[in-house]
DNA sequence: TTGAAAGCGCTAACAT
DNA sequence: ATGTTAGCGCTTTCAA
């Protein structure tokens, strides 16, 4: 069995609520402090989490949840949440819905069982109506990150996500600025409410700048390179456009080396535009002009949310939408 | 406050040690069963986990550490730890050790805290003598992937790693295959394991094929796309080689990259091997040749391994090396 | 099949 | 500055 406090108190011969007092930073006499020192170091004690948390009724841990935890998409939101997690004193706990949580909102319990203080929920897909129910309902905290929806938010939950519609106004007014007038999209699943907000980008921006909205130049994808490159074969047949936005990188890099293949050079016969900036957009040929995500301050923003929450704080916003960046690149070119 | 077993006890009008039976599985009146549900309901009630950690001795959780959660490389090997742990009734729990753990081998705590039962610890760095030497002391097991070393094992540690050496064999053997006797290597940063059994793989297979080995063939990098490239850029003053492995895939994109730059034609000019097998090396142009690095695998050992071990099984080896499979795309050819 | 009671390791009020 | 004591929510004997 391991050591415990009573075993300190019994080895430097004092009480265990000294021993208590004293690793929770109170102040003892100096000698009790060495003696206690001595004991530890004897006994190799360390604390029993349960015990303290079981009395406590808190953990100091936060858990994110992510759909997926091999979805390296994550990456630069784990790391926001991180860098404030870690400065307020929080330990961060990940956990993947892969994992067998019974059902949908299994996940859930993390915090009803008192697994972790607060939940930081990371998902792409739309969040349905009945989760964000339960999660109104909840005593614990649990802030959302990515499937956020401008129009049907619920009271009293906070949610962080990139403005989506944004990125893609951004990429059509560039292509308009270096003169394109003719430009096709390929848009991602319907499950994702960034395929809604990005298309909506596209569609609003052009009957803004009074350009041609020509719905066979709408090819709907699924976000993989296969997808692009099977989309752009269709647009390929279709014609008529000098650009086209693929809705993620991975699609705009089918898409790049389907236009190769089939004799089209990018970017002198078509430009190409993509969303994310993922890493390997620098490294296709030519370098992908892309939108960057601002994953770390997403997550930087949730975890900051949640903090408050936890401490009692007021949320003066429910949704706070963080505007991407466009990184100009050598895969389009002036018309 | 939470409801407890005590509410739920005093709702369904019975003891709560008949509500711990209940919920532990263990058989109950029909009657009894009906009230406890209908209370179980009525309360919202969630148990406890803390509670039952802290007398049960045990958390049903097993730890999963990796250096930084960011890191895209741990995907496929998570995969394979969760495929197995949810099998056996575990929760996976993943920690990075970029969170705020106090010193080098923080992350012990959560095994001598109890907030897990086991630990599997990925990390391609060598790992650390006195780190071994604490986790043969633990109670608690300890499994490690990555860093392994065949020379240093040390009494009681179960490790898995790829099989490096190997690895770099199978390449250099199909580059002579295919006609190539004078081969360039980019190694990594010494501080990985994966380093030494890589460059050992390169220099002995060159010595039992009886092929050049030039020392101002092998550049140091540091496993980076721009690293691979300026490594390029130096091998290509020296020249005389036929064919480049760089030790990683990131480097042999950019090697690549500036071979083209250059003027040279790959493979053409010039074959190039990777080693990973990451997702972008079919996305590059040449898709490069490269070993696939059996991760999925290796969580799956790992994972059974700590299983066994939390069983109180006996494990048979101390060491697991999984062979990588040579991946042949298009970026060599015949000579 | 059930209830009473002890105890897991810790914290925190209270008393000294 | 320290010891005594009660109690956090649960499991698990033991007895009925």
């Amino acid at each position: 069995m391991n050591p415990t406090i009573n075993d300190v108190a019994r080895v430097a011969k004092t009480s265990k609520s000294t021993v208590s007092r004293y690793l929770n930073g109170y102040n003892v006499k100096r000698e009790t402090e060495e003696a206690l020192k001595r004991a530890i170091k004897e006994l190799n004690y360390h604390p029993n989490v349960n015990a303290r948390r079981l009395v406590k009724n808190n953990t100091q841990v936060i858990g994110v949840v992510v759909d997926d935890i091999t979805n390296i998409f994550y990456a630069g939101i784990l790391r926001g949440i991180e860098q404030v997690t870690n400065k307020c004193g929080y330990q961060c706990a990940y956990y993947s819905r892969t994992s067998n949580y019974q059902g949908e909102f299994g996940f859930l319990d993390l915090a009803l069982e008192r697994q972790v203080d607060g939940l930081i929920f990371i998902s792409f897909l739309k969040f349905p109506q009945d989760l964000l129910e339960r999660i109104q309902k909840l005593a614990i905290p649990v802030i959302l990150v990515g499937g956020a929806d401008k129009s049907g938010q619920v009271e009293n939950i906070f949610s962080v996500d990139v403005d989506n519609e944004k990125g893609v106004k951004e990429i059509v007014q560039y292509l308009h600025r270096i003169g394109h007038e003719k430009i096709a999209y390929i848009t991602g699943p319907e499950e994702f409410s960034a395929t809604y907000w990005r298309r909506k980008g596209y569609v609003e921006t052009l009957k803004e700048l009074e350009l041609e909205c020509n719905p066979s130049w709408i090819i709907p994808s699924d976000w993989s390179e296969e997808g692009g490159h099977q989309a752009m074969r269709e647009l390929l047949k279709v014609k008529g456009f000098t650009a086209v936005i693929a809705s993620n990188d991975e699609m705009a890099i089918g898409a790049l080396l389907c236009a190769h293949e089939l004799g089209y050079l990018v970017p002198k016969d078509l430009s190409i535009v993509g969303f994310d900036d993922i890493e390997v957009a620098k490294w296709v040929y030519p370098p992908l002009t892309t939108v960057k995500q601002p994953l770390f301050q997403m997550g930087e923003e949730a975890a900051k949310a949640l903090v408050k929450k936890l401490t009692g704080e007021e949320l003066l916003e429910q949704l706070v939408l963080i505007e991407p960046k466009l990184v100009i690149r050598h895969s389009c070119i002036k018309v």
